[in-house]
DNA sequence: TCATTAAATTGTT
DNA sequence: AACAATTTAATGA
């Protein structure tokens, strides 16, 4: 199936922005701002969303889709910090200080991407207190996943790893879209939870035998949500 | 629409 | 890391 390059009208982006809780509780001015400056943009699997080196000019949403923040080191290993889902934004840190980027996106399936250009998060910020209060709050639920990470490593087996890695692409608050049926491969899961493809095979047959999620071709589907986030707990 | 083929993904050692 | 099996997507009759 080809892509046929298609104006991308505001209507649209509209449409795109108003399933963002921060955007639906702007000011309707900032709103205005933001829809005009907003830009989409599609990529295929495996295309580079941005580079790390880059300049941060822009803050990053994922509308439809599932893109990865990863670096490659020239050795030849690669490393996943975290996966975004539909739903999802990052990159305001490195736009808060206007750093260059310290990480690769790449998209993961074909994706449906919007950007807001740095100039105009930095006006939301100011003008905004309930995009101020969002920004904190994302930020400060990504500081609690990653040290939920460190914790898990450090603590649980590979079976638990494996279902909480799973589980994160769920958090309620920075992902409230994702849906159920991820299109993910065993592989990208594997280099998300840093563990080695064979091991995470292992573990999904056994969650799924568990009765907590489904397999299939690229895909995993979630079925118990709340036992795969507890799962492991007592090793804690 | 169906058969063939290549590529991606999975299951196993 | 390597290999076989399975699934998907693309191609063309």
């Amino acid at each position: 199936m080809t892509e046929i390059p298609r104006q991308e009208g505001l209507s649209s982006t509209r449409e795109a922005l108003s399933a963002c809780l921060w955007f639906t509780c702007l000011e309707a001015d900032l709103q205005t701002l933001v829809l005009a400056q907003t830009q989409r943009r599609h990529f295929a699997a495996g295309e580079f969303v941005a580079r790390r080196d880059e300049p941060s000019d822009y803050w990053i949403g994922v509308h439809d889709g599932l893109l990865k923040l990863a670096v490659d080191s020239h050795a030849g290993r690669g490393c996943t910090f975290a996966g975004i889902p539909s739903g999802g934004w990052f990159g305001e840190g490195s736009v808060l200080k206007h750093e260059l980027r310290r990480y690769d996106v790449v998209a993961l399936r074909p994706s449906l991407v919007l950007f807001v250009p740095a100039q105009v998060f930095h006006e939301l910020l100011a003008r905004s207190l309930g995009f101020s209060v969002f920004v904190i709050g994302q930020l400060n639920e990504r500081l609690g996943e990653f040290i939920a990470n460190i914790q898990n490593t450090r603590l649980l087996d590979v079976n638990a790893r494996v279902a909480r890695s799973l589980a994160q692409l769920f958090n309620p608050l920075l992902y409230p879209q994702t849906r159920k049926a991820l299109q993910l491969s065993q592989e990208e899961l594997a280099l998300l939870a840093g563990l080695s493809r064979q091991r995470v095979n292992r573990a999904l047959g056994s969650l799924q035998e568990l009765g907590l999620i489904g397999l299939a071709y690229n895909c995993i589907d979630v079925r118990d949500l709340p036992a795969l986030a507890r799962y492991g707990a007592e090793q804690l």
